[in-house]
DNA sequence: GGACTTATGTTGTCCGTCAAGCAAAAGTGT
DNA sequence: ACACTTTTGCTTGACGGACAACATAAGTCC
């Protein structure tokens, strides 16, 4: 870029403005004129025209350096409230979180996929509104509905496409239905994305380039680059579950080819393993349970899964170059296991370069990353630039 | 999105409304004012200030609707030029081009860029002076420099980063000692990633997920997703030549580890194929000459090669859902053959939602794509908004 | 040829932003 | 107690961008 012009922060609107606050650090008057280049009455009438919103709110006051201390103001995440859903193929999780995606009140319920949009959807209607009550909230308070589903989503208009494991929701307008029940905008996402973008705007939102990968019945991961989630074409990017491991050709999957990664690393591929030396297994968290309670066998099936996993990643890392690979879903639950049998492939089939500064670990966020995922798609919306202009334009007419 | 706010078409800036120019289209006053939603006094200004800057030329009337006929503008691409550096190995491709990234001079030369930074550039500046002057032009009207390097870039301060066959490379600052030569903005990338834009840009512009694939003595990937080229945390995103090809555990490649694809289907692993049954090969290109002169084995070495590059990007497929992947490099120019191999793996190896609008074609760009995309990288940069805006504001200075 | 339609040129007004100035508030340092 | 510094509130006039309204140009259609 040598040579090439650099150009002056530009003058930025409120909403612009408001992005430096979105982070949770304080800022004072003074510091914006300088960090926006603007002039103090404009930052002044800025910063009126955010509070009477209620996005931003008085912080207190900061230390003085020599002269009158300045007031500080933050944003205020309280204002509005979200609703983060979060479906699995046999259960729900709902979240109501502020507008920073964290969470004030939280549930989760067995709920079968395959009854269904309509029982599902009203369901959750249902729960959302009881959970908004009993966080001592309003529904009218809500400021938007995020939503994660078990399948492939056309993101742009929030339809399921030919999802494998939700029978009936095929090109279901699940925007429109939420919308109409609870009278708020509706986002929609595959779950593995959202689970994605909620680890990365919790715990690491300084990676720009990250892989999230959720491995339980079925293996998925979630694309992050440039800071943004990149969901492909179809918005199918991310289905590592079907990928071709190299010495498994032989081993049949459930999507009809041979040799994916998920028949032979997913947790039904695992609890066969497993059956077939004699354990009773009946679900994915029946194998984290083994292993947690020191079962050899579990322990050496999971990192074996880990070593297959990687193989995979290997190849993943050196197409994404991502700095970070967080492993979460049901499997990450057992112990270090899993990420140690990735660990030791990926290191090992990978270039120094893309290795040197890559970290691989689990989840933080856990069983949460995936209703504060879903919350965030509704608070990155709902924050943007353009959409907070919107919202003072409206406030000042009325 | 249903249910979320609608906001209409934002004012824009003489910048942003020059971006609807970029694709070659012309655009009446009335169109734009209908296009950007403002006022016709607005849109005759903003028409004017791109004209006065030389972005914009009139374009004839277009034939009347019942009225008085409308003058049409376009984008003039003529009025600065940029230098388009492709360095291979042991070859320099230059282009002179215009502001829509169209060559209007081209030279090559072999040139061995392991002599090292300092000869190489002196080299290319004194080549890409005499190539100006060639095509009529003076280096005065040079908007910038752009050029690709056979080696990891660090995209955001132009340095090669460990270049495995750049020796003496590493850590040089190519922007500062190019942009001392000739006096003009220098953009640097990886040659695989400026391949990939080139042919993103001038092929296919309105695929939005694509991978460009080169296959020649080495194999690499430039990744575009959402429209633009994704470069990872190091700025070593589709380095796919060394991922590992199941079934090939014991072929070692020159980075060091085994089973790489690169040692399995690229140029010295299909030479030595040929050469074990009889053939006389130096370089790449001679089975490039030999496929194309009919032989047989060389055609199904290709065409292996291209079943196991095919494993890899099936894998690829899976994780970013592109909508279209393009295969160049010297052996892309091996007729459909290695095309043929590819198409074989990754239609059968991947989702029927990841492949059912997946295109695998060959580059059209070709020997050219390097040039033209290393100048888009430099219009990229001249032509974006704000670089438009303060252009004009610089003219209305003086 | 005249009515109508569409595109373009011109002018004055409105609104947002800024710089500058002044006064007051609320600290620090001597 | 006093001078000094920094922040804030408030007002003013200047400037420029964007717009609406009016006026003109140049076609088509009957």
């Amino acid at each position: 870029m040598e040579g090439l012009q650099k150009f002056p922060p530009r003058p930025t609107g409120a909403g612009e403005m408001f992005q430096l606050f979105r982070d949770g650090t304080p800022h004072t008057r003074a510091s914006l004129v300088s960090e926006t280049g603007q002039s103090r009455s404009t930052v002044a009438a800025r910063i009126e025209a955010l509070t009477a919103v209620g996005l931003l709110a008085p912080a207190g006051e900061a230390s003085s350096t020599g002269g009158r201390p300045p007031s500080t103001f933050a944003f205020d995440p309280s204002n509005r409230i979200v609703l983060g859903v979060d479906l699995g193929a046999t259960h729900a999780r709902l979240a109501i979180t502020d507008l920073a995606a964290r969470p004030l009140a939280s549930t989760q319920e067995p709920l079968a996929i395959a009854d269904g949009p309509e029982p599902v959807l009203s369901w959750v209607a249902e729960a959302g509104a009881d959970l908004v009550t009993q966080a001592g909230r309003k529904v009218e308070e809500l400021a938007g509905i995020g939503i994660g589903l078990p399948g492939p989503v056309d993101h742009a208009d929030g339809r399921p496409v030919n999802p494998p494991i939700m029978p009936g929701w095929d090109g279901t307008d699940v925007p429109g239905i939420l919308h109409r029940l609870l009278g708020a905008p509706v986002v929609v996402d595959n779950d593995v994305n959202v689970m994605a973008l909620g680890e990365h705007r919790t715990v690491c939102p300084d990676e720009q380039d990250l892989l999230f990968v959720k491995v339980a019945t079925g293996i998925g991961a979630g694309v992050v680059m440039d800071g943004e989630l990149r969901r492909g074409a179809q918005g199918a990017a991310g289905d590592l579950g079907h990928v071709a491991v190299s010495g498994a050709a032989e081993i049949p999957c459930r999507c009809g080819n041979v040799g994916c990664l998920e028949a032979v690393a997913g947790g039904l591929a695992i609890a066969g393993v497993l059956q077939d030396s004699g354990a009773q297994i009946r679900t994915t968290q029946d194998i984290v349970d083994l292993v947690r309670a020191g079962d050899v066998a579990a322990g050496q099936a999971v990192r074996q899964a880990g070593r297959d996993i990687g193989t995979v990643l290997a190849a993943s890392v050196s197409l994404l170059n991502p700095s970070r690979i967080i492993i979460g879903g049901i499997l990450a639950g057992a112990g270090e296991h899993l990420v140690a049998g990735i660990r030791e492939v990926v290191y090992q089939r990978s270039l120094p370069l893309a290795t040197q500064h890559l970290r691989i670990v689990t989840s933080r966020a856990g069983a949460q990353a995936g209703v504060v995922g879903a919350a965030t798609l509704v608070t990155d919306r709902f924050l943007a630039p353009h959409s907070i202009d919107a919202l003072i334009t409206v406030k000042e007419d009325s």
